[in-house]
DNA sequence: GCCTTGAAGTTACCG
DNA sequence: ACCGGTAACTTCAAGGCG
């Protein structure tokens, strides 16, 4: 019987004359397109008893029950305890829900365990597969001509459950990009009204195309042409920019009123919206970058643009730029069309390649927490966590606590030290590997391993955290503790084989992916914690997590004083010390020996500034390189200009001290600003709205600036970002913010700009140097600042 | 009626 | 739909002063 290779890109399942198949569409070693299906599986859940039932009792009551296949008493462990449940198999996966609250309702029941677990992931879960890894198993293919509407070169009925081997390359996947442009004269373009007039695709066998409508931009062509454009050239993976809030939803639409059938998955069927707001298009990935760009947080405003830009994948000068409000227009007008054809190739173009850069981390994302890659992006981290969280526990024998609904909970975080304002030389910054995963691991936290005050135990076989007193068994370790030391020395084992290999070379870049994803998972398993929708929540843990961590910091701190080490600032897991190598060696001894926790120094400052705020420095490392933290250059909300500005004086101050060249900077853009030389872009304001119109209470100028859009047709939701500029007036700022679509330059406050956008950047670095406002204003200088060192 | 002050509302950052 | 700590802005109403 053969043998398959495989590696699986999607996961769902099907009933087979009444049957549930696990339906595995994955790629071979011999570069084949399969199904593997597995008819051998049945989805199931958990019962537990009320203290005293009789669990032979209630095991034939519920195995009586119409739908129940079988039931079995386990053993199993729930939070810490020891416990006895019943395991009730279902014939299929839609009786589950009715089955769980029959059962429910019996009074011997206490609660239902496991039952909200899709059937497929399930099947994932327990034979331990996770996509995106190589598997084998003994298949045989399946004939005739019910298969052959699947689109794949073969479908196989699996003798056996899949065993996992020893492979590691990305299969040879094919990806198609896609992007449609509409024709929309006012507004958020709208479906019902507006026509598809462009529809582009970029495969990663380097085909470019665009499907464009006739003069009566009648798009059902079109779309046929697309569906089958797909259907030829049969994709594993489909991206596209928004495509999950965008594209598919608007294709979808077209298509039904156009009356074509959007078939473009393996199956015969349409894209379909799934589990976490995503569209699903089954026997391929489905990916939208835009979900891979939320983790960029350097690039603030999410267009393809800027996100192709920051990537390196295609720069804003090589590329036509056209307003979506104008796509219509310079499509009407036969002199741009080819323009606006040129942008929506560039823009499928650099989707494609974000796509190629992005795909090897989403993979190894996959790979580590067991979400097929159209789930993982779309995925919040918290659920990414959980679901790693869920593997670990089935491993360890562990049931899942249901998912239940919390009101939000507030605990004590990390401590921030007040900074040394000013500007200091040769410091060093130092801070704990992994801190709060460290803590979690060395204090054996978790909500499995808590002792809640009513218990009595010795107490040397709990750790107890400060301030609160929570209690935690030394043994055994708890679910937190295991996850977490086989993600960090996971970590480490594979930095550790990096180090021996090429920078650049592909085994070296797959480990970087891979590590990469593990401190994501890692780095977030601390907040999912104290997350009140997580189902290990538990506050006592994130309350003795943070607490144990501010001890850590406050200790170090202590030592380090302690040597005589100046100490400039230090937020949650770091701290800023003067650089003394030999007392610097020695905190790091002692530090270790007296917290058993790690502590290294990681870069050293020429020069660093301070003023009075935390979470703001800047400073000049010995490689020359500027670290600009928490001022207004690195956040997204102050106008480019403002940031560029504030940029520069920091140059000026961190790389030569030159108070007076700095001054004279933010006099030319002043003067620039008056004179209008500034291009428009730069002062632009970008926002975010958290949420919708309605239920703001204030006034503010990003929300004025939303509603106009809103009046002109454009839909603005929470998530979407705003740019607006302040305009000329009287009244307020929120009566004067307009979109920047619909401003002019020239009616522009200008003095807005130098009085509440430059000024206050400037002077929140020139005036620890004694530089005022009218320095900054005037052309005139009270006292010269040269000798201020 | 004008100016100051502080609270409330809001966003985006740090680690 | 991951946490708390923090800076900073705009608006607005209350309080002080005359």
């Amino acid at each position: 019987m053969p043998e398959i290779i495989f590696w699986p890109l999607d996961v769902a399942y099907t009933i087979i004359d009444g049957v549930p198949y696990v339906e595995m569409w994955a790629i071979t070693d011999k570069n084949e397109r399969v199904i593997i299906l597995d008819g051998s599986f049945r989805p199931y859940f958990y019962v537990v008893p009320r203290e005293g039932a009789d669990l032979e009792t209630l095991q034939i009551k519920i195995r009586k029950l119409n739908g129940v296949k079988a039931t079995e008493i386990v053993e199993k462990s729930f939070l810490g305890k020891k416990v006895k449940v019943i395991k009730v198999t279902c014939l299929n996966p839609n009786l589950v829900p009715n089955l769980r609250d029959t059962v429910k309702k019996f009074p011997d029941v206490d609660m239902y365990l496991e039952a909200d677990i899709r059937f497929y992931m399930r099947y994932l879960i327990d034979n331990d597969i996770y996509p995106c890894r190589w598997y084998i198993v003994d298949a045989t293919q399946l004939k005739g001509p019910a298969w052959e509407k699947y689109k794949v070169d073969g479908v196989y009925i699996a003798n056996e459950r899949p065993r996992e081997i020893k492979k590691e390359a990305i299969p040879n996947v094919k990806i198609l990009a896609f992007d449609i442009e509409t024709y929309s004269k006012i507004g958020t373009p709208d479906p019902k009204r507006d026509p598809i007039i462009i529809i582009a695709v970029a495969t990663s066998d380097g085909d470019v195309k665009l499907f464009t409508v006739n003069e009566d931009k009648d798009d059902k062509k079109i779309i046929e042409e697309f569906v089958k454009y797909i259907q030829e050239y049969n994709p594993d993976i489909i991206v596209g920019y928004n495509s999950n809030r965008f594209d598919w939803i608007y294709l979808v639409e077209r298509a039904k009123i156009n009356k074509v059938r959007l078939i473009v998955d393996r199956k015969g069927g349409t894209p379909h919206p799934s589990v976490y707001g995503h569209q699903s298009i089954s026997g391929r990935a489905n990916i939208d970058l835009l979900d891979y760009a939320e983790g960029l947080y350097e690039v603030k405003v999410k267009t393809l643009k800027n996100v192709a830009e920051y990537l390196g994948v295609m720069s804003k000068k090589e590329r036509i730029i056209i307003p979506q409000s104008e796509i219509a227009d310079y499509w009407d007008d036969n002199t741009k069309r080819p323009l606006l054809l040129e942008y929506a190739k560039d823009d499928v173009v650099s989707t494609l390649k974000i796509a190629e850069l992005a795909l090897p981390f989403i993979v190894e994302l996959s790979r580590l927490v067991g979400l097929t890659p159209d789930q993982i992006l779309a995925a919040s981290v918290g659920f990414r966590v959980e679901w790693y969280l869920m593997r670990q526990a089935f491993k360890e024998n562990e049931l899942v606590p249901n998912r239940i609904e919390r009101a939000h909970e507030t605990y004590p975080g990390a401590l921030v030290f007040e900074p040394k304002k000013g500007l200091h030389k040769n410091v060093v910054y130092m801070d704990f590997a992994s801190m709060y995963p460290s803590i979690i691991i060395k204090y054996n936290i978790g909500p499995d391993t808590y002792v809640p005050p009513y218990e009595e135990i010795d107490r040397n076989e709990v750790w107890i955290c400060p301030e609160f007193g929570h209690r935690f068994r030394k043994e055994p370790p708890g679910l937190y503790k295991k996850a977490l030391s086989k993600l960090l020395s996971a970590r480490k084992e594979i930095r550790e084989k990096m180090k021996s290999l090429q920078e650049g070379s592909v085994e070296y870049k797959l480990l970087n992916n891979r590590q990469l994803a593990i401190k994501v998972i890692a780095n977030a398993t601390y907040g999912y914690a104290g997350w009140t929708g997580a189902r290990w929540y538990m506050k006592p843990v994130a309350e003795a997590t943070t607490a144990w961590g501010r001890q850590t910091i406050l200790t170090a701190k202590e030592i380090a004083e302690k040597l005589g080490l100046k100490v400039y600032y230090g937020d949650t897991d770091s701290l800023f010390l003067e650089y003394d190598p030999e007392k610097i060696k020695k905190f790091e001894e002692m530090v270790e020996s007296e917290l058993g926790l790690d502590i290294k120094a990681d870069r050293i400052f020429k020069a660093i500034f301070f003023t009075e705020a935390k979470k703001r420095y800047a400073g000049i490392d010995t490689n020359g390189l500027l670290e600009i933290t928490g001022f207004e250059v690195v956040r997204g909300d102050w106008a480019e200009i403002a940031r560029e500005v504030q940029e520069e004086i920091l140059r000026y101050i961190l790389e030569n001290e030159n108070v007076d060249g700095a001054i004279k900077y933010v006099r030319k853009v002043i003067k620039d600003l008056q004179e209008r030389k500034i291009p428009y872009d730069k002062l632009v304001i970008w926002k975010t709205l958290s949420k919708s119109l309605e239920e703001y209470k204030a006034r503010a100028p990003h929300i004025t600036a939303a509603r106009i859009l809103e009046e002109k047709g454009y839909h603005v939701g929470p998530g979407a970002q705003i740019g607006f500029v302040i305009t000329k007036g009287s009244g307020i700022l929120a009566e004067r913010a307009k979109p920047y679509q619909f401003a002019k330059y020239d009616e522009v406050d200008i003095d807005y700009y130098i009085n509440k956008q430059i000024i206050p950047v400037a002077l929140r670095i020139l005036s620890a140097f004694g530089v005022t406002e009218s320095d900054l204003k005037t052309e005139r200088r009270q006292v010269s600042l040269t000798d201020f060192f």
